[in-house]
This record gives structure tokens, sequence and C-alpha cells, in this order.
RNA sequence: GCAGGGGUGGUCGAGUGGUUAAUGGCACCGGGCUGUAAACCCGGCAGACGAAAGUCUUACGUAGGUUCAAAUCCUACCCCCUGCA
């Protein structure tokens, strides 16, 4: 119990429009509204790469949430300087929501440099190589001193492929150490360990002295075909992308989240919240439906604000990953997100929405960026390939990004041949705008019961190929 | 002019008688990347034929020579660098 926020949550989920196993709602975060499906640009070192938080924030890509990643700011700069920084969001200066990660997918990918025992995991730093250790506490503790919004359980992620039994005794080791995570985490609430919390004075939330926190934002998406069927009088969201006010309302209230004008007549909806951190579930199971449902139903008995699909993506197959979740994803709770971690390509996205998932996030934007790859309607483009030298067409014709509206493939090649920065930066933009844009016309589609349509098309499409 | 050093594949640069179609870096060409050990990693890179194993041709300034065998040794020539005149 939270004695001063009696009954309230640390995250709301509403749910505005299904289509099939397909969902379109609304997170609500203490700092701000995610309208979901979304995808989450990773963070990982307290910096989506390659990007300014401006360019996050601005219209054009509209980031509502954004990954940071406990392993990693644990090694460097280290907790105790993000927690004397007053967390990672005054740190960075990120004034909306981030999830971290909680340092078990570093369990399975830095497979070499760890040894697992019951009570957590040991570490060989791959900096500089000194032990570590991280536990379900250590994980709590250390994202307590981030303060970020959500907070995922630590959980050991097996290998896609791991037979029956060593899948077994993995989940049953993820929930052993999802309770400790739950137990240790409910703690530091208490302790009001959680750096994240928004300071509220004269009726604003700020986070530092300067900047108010960007509670509200603007309505991004297009929404006015809710259907009627949705409940409340919440059916029709007009104005649909103007912008709405930024200021907190003048509520003397506690944390609200909000002014996310949803219709222009019904009373924006304000949603009060317990200005904690909200922790999300993880259920692993690796292929094995059965290992899976038990996962889910005893993950669900310990109780969290969402719940995660991990262990997908790992080398298991694209087909097994998508019976995985045409599985699960249907028997997770419905009146909370449903979060596919790690995942994936546009393609993975648009058939994870359409089995019902609510989150996502890839490293696969930012990190393909870096490496020349970009991701197009028509598919990927290797922006390397010789025969881009002089075309000067955009990396997408359809794309309406600032760089595709700017730049051509032949200048884009030429700064990534030459070693540019700019190149990955550019690139970054561009697909992050690609995911983010889509991601906006799935809602949008959901919304508009177009989605099954939307889906044919949008595979169709991205199948064809590059021109 | 004299003395010394040197000319190697797109480029820089190893290699001093056979295991060398020639190490390595770069450039170039192609591929990969899914809760970020990633501005990274992998592969190709004389030509022709072949699915491949492989076969043939042409190559270490130029032209000759020694040798079973030469990028490697010898001779001449051409060119470059440094020093002295």
């Amino acid at each position: 119990m939270i004695s001063s926020n009696d009954g309230l949550k640390a995250l709301e989920f509403e749910i505005l429009a299904t289509e099939g196993a397909a969902r379109a709602g609304l997170i609500h975060t203490r700092r701000g509204v995610i309208e979901t499906p979304v995808f989450m640009p990773v963070g990982t070192q307290a910096t989506v790469k390659g990007v300014r938080f401006e360019a996050l924030e601005a219209e054009e890509l509209d980031a509502r949430i954004i990954l940071g990643n406990t392993y990693h700011l644990w090694l460097r700069p280290g907790a105790d300087v993000i927690r004397a920084c007053g967390g990672v969001h005054k740190f960075g200066s990120w004034r909306r929501a981030m999830l971290t990660d909680s340092g078990g997918f570093q369990v399975w990918s830095l497979g070499e440099l760890r040894k697992i025992t019951e009570d957590g995991v040991k570490f060989r730093s791959h900096i500089d190589g000194s032990s570590r250790f991280m536990s379900p506490e250590v994980s709590m503790e250390v994202q307590a001193a981030l303060g970020s919004d959500i907070v995922m359980m630590f959980d050991e992620c097996a290998p896609g492929k791991s037979e029956h039994d060593m899948a077994k005794q993995s989940m049953e080791l993820t929930l052993r150490w999802g309770k400790r995570s739950r137990i240790r985490f409910d703690e530091l609430q208490r302790e009001e360990a959680d750096t994240g919390r928004i300071q509220i004075s004269n009726g604003k939330f700020e986070i530092s002295n300067n900047d108010e926190c960007e509670i509200s934002n603007r309505t991004a998406d297009s929404i006015d075909e809710v259907s009627n069927g949705i409940s409340n009088a919440r059916t029709s969201i007009s104005n649909a992308g103007t912008e709405v006010s930024n200021k907190i309302p003048g509520s003397t209230s506690a944390i609200s989240n909000l002014p996310f004008e949803i219709s222009g007549e019904a009373e924006p909806r304000q949603i009060r919240l317990s200005n904690s951190q909200a922790l999300f579930g993880i259920v692993q199971g690796a292929t094995h439906v059965d290992l899976r449902r038990e996962s889910l139903r005893r993950t669900v008995e310990i109780g969290f604000d969402g719940y995660a699909l991990g262990g997908l993506s790992v080398g298991e197959e694209k087909t097994v990953m998508y019976d995985v979740i045409e599985e699960i994803a249907p028997e997770m709770p419905v009146d909370k997100p449903r979060y596919l971690m790690g995942v994936g390509t546009p393609e993975d996205l648009i058939e994870g929405v359409a089995r019902g998932v609510d989150m996502f996030d890839c490293v696969l934007p930012t990190r393909n960026a870096r490496t020349g790859q970009a991701l197009t309607s028509r598919g990927k483009l290797n922006i390397k390939n010789a025969r881009f030298t002089t075309d000067t067409r955009p990396l997408d014709a359809r794309c309406e990004c600032s760089v595709c509206r700017r730049h051509t493939r032949a200048y884009l090649r030429h700064l990534y041949m030459t070693g540019e920065m700019l190149a990955s930066i550019l690139l970054t933009h561009h697909n992050l705008f690609f995911f983010l844009d889509t991601m906006k016309r799935v809602r949008q589609a959901i919304r508009s019961h177009n989605f099954s349509d939307f889906r044919r098309d949008f595979l169709a499409e991205i199948a064809a190929g590059v021109e």
C-alpha cells in the first residue's frame, strides 16, 4: 500500500477500439498519455542513439515513451550518479515516459560473460571485465534510482530453441525472480526511493527548475472515426492533430495525468494516478505454449500493472514466434497493456498488433540505421548499394518525414560511404519516423475498423521490395 | 655526374629461390543486424570456365639471362627518392 495514494494506480490502461484481437487504447502514465499500439524507441544509455530529445518530442516523430536499460546505466555512469542527478529523466532532460528494461535481456545477450544462480546473475562487466552481481532486488533498486515510469521485473531470457526441460527451469526461475521483484519493488515505492516522482507546485508538475513536466501531449492521431461501440461518452475524438495545451490544468489535485483532449465536447478525461512507478511482469517459456500459459497464469497471480512477452525473437523461427503470440496474447489480462519485448521488424509489429499486442520496442530502426539500412514502405533499403550512387529519389517515395522530403538516396549514400555521422542521424530519423508513423496508421486503422485491410496492404507493399 | 636507397595487385605496404595468384591495412562490392558488448560484424575482391572440387591464362618497372623452379639471383635499360658536387 502506498499510503498517500490509496486506491490510485501507477498506470491506467483503457481500450478505445478493437478489431479482432487488435486493440487501440491509451496508457496513462505519470509522464503523459501513450496511444497504443505503440512503438518505443530504444535508448539504452539514456539516449536514443542518433536523435536529440527535441526531435523525439517534436510533432514529426512524437515518441511518447522510450526505453532505458538498467544494466547499462548501472555500470555506467552508475545508479548513484543518476540518483545524485535527480533520476534519469532529470539527468537527460527527457520529459516523457520511460520504461526501463531490468537487465534480464543482458542475462541472455551477455551469455559468455555471466553466471546464473538462484540468487541472481554474476556478470563480468563488458566495459572493464570487473565482476558485478545483479539480482531482482538490485534491479529494482537501480530502477528506483533511475526513476523510470515503467519498471520491468528481472527475468531470465532463455534461448529461443530451449528444450522443454530447460525452458521450464528458466521459467520457474523467472517466476521466483518475478515474485522477488514485486516484493522489493513495493518496498522501494513505500520508501519513496523512486527518483521519478513528479514534484507539484502551484498546480503544475515540475521536474526541474525550468522545465515543466510535459504531462500532456497533443492529440496525435486522427481518431474521429472511433466507433460508437466504445465505452463511455468519448466516442468521437475530434480535432485530430490539433495542439492541445501543454500545461497542466489548474487542478490542485495530486498527480493527475494529462489533459489529453479526447473529445471536443466531453470533459477531457483526467485520470488520477499514484505518482509512483509501474511494474510489469514478464511471461517466459520459450516456444512451449504450455509453459507460456503456465507462466502467464502464475505471473498474473503475482500481479503487475502490465504484462510482457519476453524471450521471443531470440533464435526461434518467425512462424513459431507468431504462433506463441497468437496463443498467449489473447489470454493476457484484457485490461492491462500487453508488451512484446524486443520486437521487431515492421511486419512483426503488424502481426503482433493483429494478435493483440499493445507495446513494442526494438533496436532495429536505430541500430540498422547506423549500419546503413533504411526501412521503407517497400521493405529494406541498403544505402550502401552502388545502385543508389546517382539515385536522386528519396529513400521512400511515400514517406513524409523531413529526411525524405529533403534528401536523395545519392546524398545519403555519399554521407554513409564517407563515414559522416550525419548519415546515421538522418537514417535513424527516417527509420524512427517510419516505425512511429506506421504505428500511428495502425491506431487509426483499428479505430476506424480498417485494420484488416491496412494489414493486408501494408504487408503486400513491403513485400514488393524497393524500386 | 658520383654515392646510397627504391620501383609488388585500385591504393599503402609485407614478402628475398619452391609451401606465393602473392600476409595485412585501406578503398571497393555484397550480406547480416529484433527487451543495443553494435557509427558494428561477416563474406568477396587478377581474368576466363565451373554448382563445386578445380582447370587454364596473365601478373611483382622494362627486356634478357641463370635455375628443375624467380617477385625473390645476374645483366642492361627506364623511372623515383636522399646526400655530395
